[in-house]
RNA sequence: GCCGGGUUGGCGAAACAGGUAUACGCAAUGGAUUCAAAAUCCAUCGUCCGAAAGGGCAUGCGGGUUCGAUUCCCGCACCCGGCACCA
């Protein structure tokens, strides 16, 4: 017999218990209700989400913002959604604070696996985006978020192509004024330099075409990034042989703005090591530039160590410096020029990586200028092209790389600093200490500290013309061309001389022409002389083209590059402030209220930027930085009102999983791996009766290892799951997931549901009585401690309050209205569905959602009596109930006088009694 | 190699400014209820000694500061993340 056949009246078929069903039918239609009354609508100051004649506006606002996904064919598992939900927290609870809440969620939506893609099956990728957009939506649906969804889009939508398109323009016509330290429209470069001459105007802007060196892989016909490039030199993909060669590329002067960028940091509510990573990553060091004379030329140097100039016995350039051929003896040019070829197919990684010093000698020397010395001069290829001036003096004795250099040609190493007063420290030696060994006839530096030493030495390089105190940056300028199809054409055409012209605004967007092919041009792996073609140049009717731009009608070449996929993402906060303009990127009164500094009254000026920014800190340079400089650019422009576009940052955490292996180091499905504890306490797993191994990490297809939220809802309902994800630890640590414990979450709402209504009549049982005393004071201490939680986004403590009170209202066998109400008000934030529908149920018709916040009643937060601890030497020994006025000598007197005490000091007598009251004695003997 | 973060019960974790280590949840064990099960409710639950009272040991390891350290300092091991031989 089953309990199919007649319902009981009451246990598991209680008809209105709370199970994964009726949550799926409160979560649909609440969710129904939300959209068709647009509950989450946030008002706009003017424009097309304006609500005119309904009153000011809060005068609050709350923009939150999350990292937007990009909409992977894979769908979600259940780690993607852990940021969206905490997000919705947030918003929600400011909502209830009384705030205008700007919260929605788009698409990131170019990219190259939906080009790797339709290379594969030649299906358009916009058609497979938007189906990937499409059912992300159904799963972000069920989550119940409560997002303006009106303010929803795609980086791929035409309404903001255009728009990216547009500040690329800007960024094109503007240049950087070191003297204002702020870019300015070209024009004014124009009235001020007196010239339209583009030879000369076109050096000076934020976005420019330079030769710039790029992994190029002829195999698979495209450039690739360097994580894609093996440790020797080939493509992950295809394990094609990966080049190092010259391109003509798009850059944007972003290390124009690196001391803004930097020095801005510092106005940010952002978690330390983030802001830590783009310090170092923008690098910014001082030291002086130096001139070496070579006989044929002169070199360039950068240093952070001019007081070592003393010690520098030999030179070495980066093997893409442009010196090296003039600089090259005959006898050495066929040396040279293997090492050189050799460097070329050498990946990134593998240069930096490898511990190996390798080089080779030009043949040539250079005087080094504080002592006459000639010094040999060098190719090597741990000096990179890319950072100073891709030359280097060495100093062995005091550089780590010289000196394994230096070992292993056998030069010289001169100390000239010691590091201690005996004269002594190891070599190599990059502490501080005292110069020595360092003068000239004209300059002297011995017995300086490092620092004078520095001071003292660039001045006298300065009087004698060989050399300048400088700063150098690690950051480079951002390479902004891609040879793809799927990212946004740039708004830029080629005249007869290849002079590059913006289009005017009247034409944007530039749109992407149809391709018979989204495959570039392949090539012989070997064939070195290949140069890419992208896609789009294969399109010739698109590529050619007849314009008037002012001039008459003239003949003209489109860019065929693309931008990358970092563009979109680089200025999309803006657009949810007025995601419909046709005018603007947003109006400004719109773009000001949302993203606006607060005038604070005076003191520290703000930045402005969203309220709060949630996403991965793997984000924590590349994107956070484009963003910020983009930013930066469009303020000094005047089209946005603030310096900074994410005022707070917040890392969350990752969900991981457990993933299994058997004997021959194949994935088997997680889900059907069995865990058993033997006696012996030790943990074994198997899967289909033979052990397995477990790794830690990631959850992906291929590791076997995804759980989807659509199982959560099935089992559970989105509720459950919300709650679950946000109580299982703090929101930036990363924790593994274990379906197995969700149902912990699912029991305290079961719990809240039955305080409210009956399982199994559906009645409500709450009644109108006033709470006990102690049950109030329980509750307003709860609310008291929600609130700061809250505050401090800790939600897994938050949540672990409302379930003691929610267990002790249980236990309490009463349930006065006066506990419930504010309970589940405290609960929507977590499980809003729910907490909907019992607010209903209570008796409101209204949604919740804007419904004030509980407050604690301070007259109910004072305690009657506390806990005190007593310790001798550290050590607890009894605990006493006390008043929390209780003075410091009774306490002392009840202290000691607690027989446990006593047996401890053991007739001893106390040497010291330390006291906090009302918490803590400590007896000291 | 460098930089950043971490290590607390069987598991996820808590401890706001140096003051009761292990809140809350999962798992486990025992009980009530049930014909039985599920669900629910009650109880136990770091570890060792002890009948109990109580005591010893416990926040990765070794030191230090302090009346008192998960918390502060020094050193070490291991794990995670990032990276750039950056002169």
């Amino acid at each position: 017999m089953t309990s199919t056949d007649t319902p009981a009246a009451s246990g598991p078929d209680a008809a209105h218990r709370y199970t994964a069903d009726l949550a799926s039918d409160i979560e649909a239609r609440w969710q129904d209700r939300w959209e068709a009354e647009g509950t989450f609508h946030a008002p706009n100051p003017v424009g097309d989400l304006a609500r005119p004649g309904q009153g000011e506006l809060p005068s609050e606002k709350q923009f939150i913002l999350d990292m937007f996904p990009y909409p992977s064919g894979a769908g979600l598992h259940v780690g993607h959604p852990l940021g969206y939900i905490a997000t919705d927290v947030v918003g929600r609870y400011k909502r209830m604070l009384g705030l205008n809440v700007l919260h929605a969620l788009g698409y990131d939506a170019f990219g190259l696996p939906a080009e790797i893609y339709a290379v594969e099956t030649g299906r358009h990728p916009r058609e497979t985006t938007l189906e990937n957009i499409g059912t992300m939506r159904q799963q972000l649906r069920r989550l119940g978020l409560a997002h303006d969804d009106r303010r929803s889009f795609a980086t791929i939508d035409p309404g903001f192509v255009k728009w990216t398109q547009w500040i690329f323009l800007q960024i094109f016509n503007s240049w950087f004024d070191p003297e204002l330290k702020k870019a300015r429209p070209i024009s004014e470069l124009i009235e001020k330099l007196g010239t339209d001459d583009p030879s000369v105007i076109d050096e000076y802007r934020l976005a420019y075409i330079k030769d710039s060196p790029v992994n190029w892989c002829p195999g698979l016909g495209t450039v690739l990034a360097n994580e894609e490039v093996t440790a020797d030199g080939r493509s992950e993909r295809g394990n094609f042989p990966v080049f190092k060669r010259n391109l003509r590329q798009w850059q944007m002067r972003i290390t124009a703005y690196a001391d803004r960028l930097l020095d801005d940091l510092d106005g940010l509510d952002w978690p330390e090591p983030v802001k830590l990573m783009q310090r170092n990553w923008i690098g910014r060091s001082h030291g002086a530039s130096v001139v070496f004379d070579a006989g044929v030329a002169p070199i360039e140097v950068f240093t952070t160590r001019p007081d070592t100039l003393f010690g520098a016995t030999y030179m070495v350039l980066s093997p893409e410096h442009p010196l090296v051929d003039t600089l090259t003896t005959a006898e050495q040019s066929a040396a040279v020029g293997a090492y050189r070829a050799q460097a070329a197919s050498k990946s990134d990684v593998e240069r930096q990586e490898s511990r190996e010093k390798t080089g080779v000698f030009t043949g040539a020397h250079a005087t080094n200028p504080v002592n006459g010395q000639q010094i040999p001069i060098y190719v090597a290829d741990y000096v990179l092209m890319g950072y100073g001036t891709g030359a280097i003096m060495a100093v062995p004795a005091h550089d780590e790389r010289d000196w394994e250099f230096a070992q292993v040609f056998d030069l010289p190493t001169p100390r000239v600093i010691s590091a201690d007063r005996d004269g002594g420290g190891e070599l190599p030696w990059t502490g501080a200490g005292v110069l020595v060994n360092s003068a000239n006839d004209e300059v002297s530096l011995d017995g300086l500290e490092v620092e004078e030493a520095k001071e003292r030495i660039i001045a006298w390089l300065e009087s004698k013309g060989l050399g300048t105190g400088t700063t150098t940056y690690r950051l480079r300028d951002w390479l902004f061309s891609r040879q793809r199809y799927w990212g946004e054409p740039f708004p830029i055409v080629f005249d007869e001389d290849g002079r590059a012209i913006a289009l005017p605004e009247s034409m944007l967007p530039v749109d992407l022409p149809e391709v018979p092919d989204y495959s570039p041009r392949t090539f012989d792996a070997d064939d070195t002389t290949s140069e890419p073609e992208p896609p789009l140049s294969r399109v010739q009717e698109w590529v050619n083209v007849e314009l008037d731009l002012g001039d008459g009608l003239k003949k003209y070449r489109r860019e065929t590059n693309t931008m990358p996929n970092w563009a979109g993402s680089s200025w999309y906060e803006i657009r949810y402030t007025d995601p419909h303009n046709d005018a603007a990127l947003a109006d400004p009164v719109n773009e000001r209220y949302w993203l606006g500094p607060r005038n604070s009254g005076g003191g520290e000026s703000d930045p402005g930027g969203t309220d709060l920014y949630v996403g991965g800190v793997e984000h924590a340079v590349l994107h956070l930085l484009y963003a910020r400089f983009w930013h930066k650019v469009l303020f000094d422009l005047g089209h946005v009102s603030g310096s900074e576009p994410f005022r707070k940052l917040f890392n969350q955490g990752y969900i991981q999983a457990y993933a299994y292996t058997d004997e021959r180091g194949a994935y088997v499905p997680a889900a059907d791996v069995v865990e058993e504890a033997g006696a012996d306490g030790v943990v074994t797993w198997t899967y289909e009766g033979k052990p397995v191994k477990r790794e830690y990490g990631k959850m992906g297809k291929s590791l076997k290892n995804v759980v989807t939220p659509d199982e959560m809802y099935e089992a559970y309902g989105a509720d459950t799951f919300r709650l679950y994800e946000m109580s299982m630890g703090p929101l930036d640590v990363s924790r593994p997931w274990e379906t197995r414990a969700v149902v912990g979450s699912q029991r305290f709402l079961q719990r809240v549901w039955r305080l409210v209504v009956d399982e199994d009549s559906g009645v409500g049982s709450v009644s109108d009585e006033l709470a006990s005393d102690e049950l109030r004071q329980a509750l307003h201490k709860t609310i008291d401690a929600v609130r700061t939680e809250m505050d401090g986004m800790r939600f897994n403590t938050a949540i672990a309050k409302l379930i003691e009170l929610t267990n002790q209202v249980t236990k309490a066998e009463m349930r006065p209205r006066e506990v419930i109400e504010p309970l589940v008000l405290m609960l929507a934030p977590f499980a809003p569905h729910i907490a909907e529908e019992l607010w209903s149920r209570l008796g409101h018709p209204e949604t919740l959602a804007y419904q004030p916040f509980p407050t604690a009643d301070p007259a109910f937060l004072v305690e009657e009596s506390v806990t005190c601890v007593v310790q001798v030497q550290g050590k607890v020994r009894a605990r006493l109930e006390v008043s929390p006025a209780v003075s410091e000598a009774d306490l002392t007197a009840l202290a000691l006088a607690e027989p446990n005490v006593q047996r401890a000091l053991d007739g001893k007598e106390p040497r010291r009694v330390i006291v906090r009251a009302p918490k803590l004695v400590n007896v000291v003997v």
